[in-house]
DNA sequence: AAAGAAACTGTTCTTTAGAACAGTGTTCAT
DNA sequence: ATGAACACTGTTCTAAAGAACAGTTTCTTT
């Protein structure tokens, strides 16, 4: 469908957007490929609009679009942490390990929610099918009884279920081999779990 | 840290270049605020710049970028489908159910690869804890063996295991109940499992 | 009480950048 | 062989948009 030359173009454009967060003007594509005119790429954006891979704002300076960008839902940008040390939520210390992105609408937490993710270690939760090396999205929200939390025991992270028997709150394994969590003091939650994203073994190098 | 009016102004940068793919001018920064002087927006940019939520290339139009979204990897616009028919691959009949947005880098795939999701239905695959409801992503391209593939029997996709014994490849569910399917003809692979998202059950309305 | 940040007005200047128009040579399908 | 799309050159015009400078007013905060 497209040409070569016109591939060209659009993974230029795709690659400038990606460094530079913005679209290059015409005259810095003319630089780019070399032109001697800058009638050349506004020749090439125009083809491209026609076929439909890119989208013009007229009179507007760098104003161009891709179509699939402007569909998109907003984009959550979600820290990920190894383990949670005690302080947590002070958003200085983020011994952060990556990040990972994802639309909200597919995650189905409110746009402003606070949001971050956990590496699963062990196999505690496995009977609700959450793996050794999942990765648990949480919100920071108040938890209800049955959801799957973040909680602070011992000044280690888990993973667990958060139930309440006779108005004492507890955490649950799922898994018959570990016992429950009753909280001698106080029970801190961290988190509750929203969503699992889980890689595929084969991929991990 | 941000004042109630830098706060409205970040907001509205965030509404407009979500609207739009691209940033605002100052006037129409000016004009949206009804300020009488496009000095106003300047200033106001500068104070965002200052600390630290928005960055500015200076002689550039419109030229704002987010510090996340520079630091994110390229997003992927994956098709979900319900249920692949027959034909597949074919470019234009996508009965998509929506799309899902994702950075390449959780994923693991290439950054040029094809990929689409389907949601799972039935429990054939619980023992390797792949759930009912779940929402696999899936990438064009050779399965190896022990790969988790979509593929096509009978006119219905499933997702089952791909397997080869004495150089016949055939499917295997993962869960006692079901038995193997050996193809009786051709064995069409549509997709090889790379990731698995999850939504929690709580938030499903 | 003084100093500084915050939130503006008003004006001017210059660069950036899109847009339009008139061409030229090449390839490619009908 | 012929028109259409493709890939450009060269020139000119103008609108879009950033930038700079000199103020005013109202809050905080020390």
């Amino acid at each position: 469908m497209l040409t070569q030359r016109q591939q060209q173009l659009l993974e230029f454009l795709k690659e400038y957007h990606s460094n530079n967060g913005l679209m290059p003007s015409t005259r810095e594509i003319q630089v780019h490929f070399g032109f001697a005119s800058q009638t050349a790429a506004v020749s090439h954006l125009k083809a491209l609009e026609k076929k439909g891979v890119i989208q013009k704002v007229p009179g507007k300076a760098r104003a161009l679009v891709f179509p699939e960008q402007l569909e998109r839902e907003e984009i959550l940008d979600i820290p990920i942490y190894g383990q949670i040390p005690a302080g947590m939520a002070s958003e200085t210390e983020q011994q952060n390990e990556g990040c990972l992105s994802i639309d909200v609408a597919t995650l189905g937490v409110p746009r402003l929610a606070k949001t971050f993710a956990l590496k699963v270690r062990g196999d505690s939760m496995i009977d609700a099918h959450i793996m050794s090396g999942d990765c648990v999205i949480l919100e920071l929200k108040e938890p209800r009884r049955g959801d799957i939390v973040a909680a602070l025991i011992d000044g280690e992270t888990t993973l667990k279920r958060y139930v309440i028997n006779d108005g004492m709150p507890y955490l649950q394994a799922e898994n018959e081999l570990y016992p429950d969590l009753v909280p001698v003091r106080e029970l801190v939650i961290q988190g509750v779990m929203v969503a699992l994203l889980r890689r595929a073994e084969g991929m991990v190098a």
